[in-house]
DNA sequence: ATGCACATGTAATAAGTTACATGATTCA
DNA sequence: TGAATCATGTAACTTATTACATGTGCAT
């Protein structure tokens, strides 16, 4: 079996940082896991349902005051055995889908390409709104990390250390995302005018 | 309607630079434009029949000698149309899936992180190739941009400019992930040998 | 009473992947 | 004759998205 099914992994690995509702890891995926897998709540009931037939979480029923009852989940013994078995397991560097390269290359077919001009502004503000979350995230959770310093100073443990070094991604990427941006616009504006 | 279907126009746009058979648009989405969006040719046929039905594109039976005989199929009227109105229409800034960056928070909760490691050595690997095979497009493609230069010094068709500027990005992206692998494996190095 | 945050689902559709299948021509 | 490249497809299955649907309790 080859690296596949990924959104269980996902919820098993959040489950495991802390066990929770479906509705509560929904919003966990519009969040820290939303930085690096999408999924809606439709898909998050139907996964963990499936999970559940499957003996890899458990379900606790939580009455709450205030609120409606929710279901707990966490990770059966099961469950972590298929996590283990899936990190062990090689998987493919993503092969990525971006809808603006494809719409960058496509403009040179377009009557008005000002028009794309309007849709990387958007997108380059998008990126540096997220960046400017992702930097608040940081100083909040990882107060340790100095400013300009890639790493902390000293080790902490290590579900602490791994959370901050893919948040560091996601802040190399929109970083990198608003560089290349720029770079866009600048190229549009070059033979822009002049059409 | 919202920003959907882009299998669709990435063929509108690669027919558009240059007509072809689905299985060369098969081999086109494993090169150039495969660096941005990926598609099998399982995909591509069926899409292709559908874009035909719909009057997107027009097909040619072209006889080859010493080769089988191929549908060559470029973009009709209604597709250009189709595409200038998808390029019109705004899209959500992408939402990622990077199954890595599960996996590296998922390393908390495993008995063996030196498996991640050589997993993440590999992916390392994997980006280093690409982007070496970037780099070789680019100085054979765009010969004209200085190395060190973001952009070419004289203004080139908008078909060509683009393309380079997408290309610029896949090698931001490559550089990107390369550097933060290694902010990645200088943090498992950390905790790594003295679990 | 209206809206909002919390909470959980079903149904239909679209998109993507995997397995299977066929056939031509060239080259060793 | 056997492998490789070129060329085109079907069928089954899995995954993801979109629309629809219901209900609690709180605050205004």
């Amino acid at each position: 079996m080859i690296g596949v099914m990924a959104l269980e992994h996902a919820i098993l690995v959040s489950l495991l940082e802390k066990p929770g509702s479906g509705y509560e890891l929904a919003r966990r995926f519009d969040r820290s896991i939303g930085y690096f897998w999408t999924a809606t709540h439709q898909q998050i009931y139907r996964v963990l349902k499936r999970m559940e037939q499957d003996g890899w979480v458990d379900v606790r029923d939580v009455p709450q005051q205030g609120r409606p009852d929710k279901k707990e989940y966490s990770v059966a013994d099961l469950g972590r055995a298929a996590l283990t078995s899936w990190l062990h397991d090689p998987i493919e560097p993503e092969s990525v889908r971006h809808d603006l390269a494809v719409k960058i290359r496509g403009a040179a077919f377009d009557d008005d390409p000002a028009a794309l001009t309007r849709e990387v502004e958007r997108h380059r503000q998008a990126h540096r709104d997220r960046l400017a979350h992702y930097l608040a995230g940081q100083a909040r959770d990882f107060p340790e990390s100095e400013p300009g310093e890639a790493a902390p100073r000293a080790p902490l443990d290590a579900e602490r250390e791994l959370q901050h070094v893919v948040l560091r991604g996601g802040i190399a990427y929109e970083r990198m995302m608003i560089d290349w941006l720029d770079d866009v616009l600048a190229t549009l504006a070059r033979f822009g005018p002049g059409r």
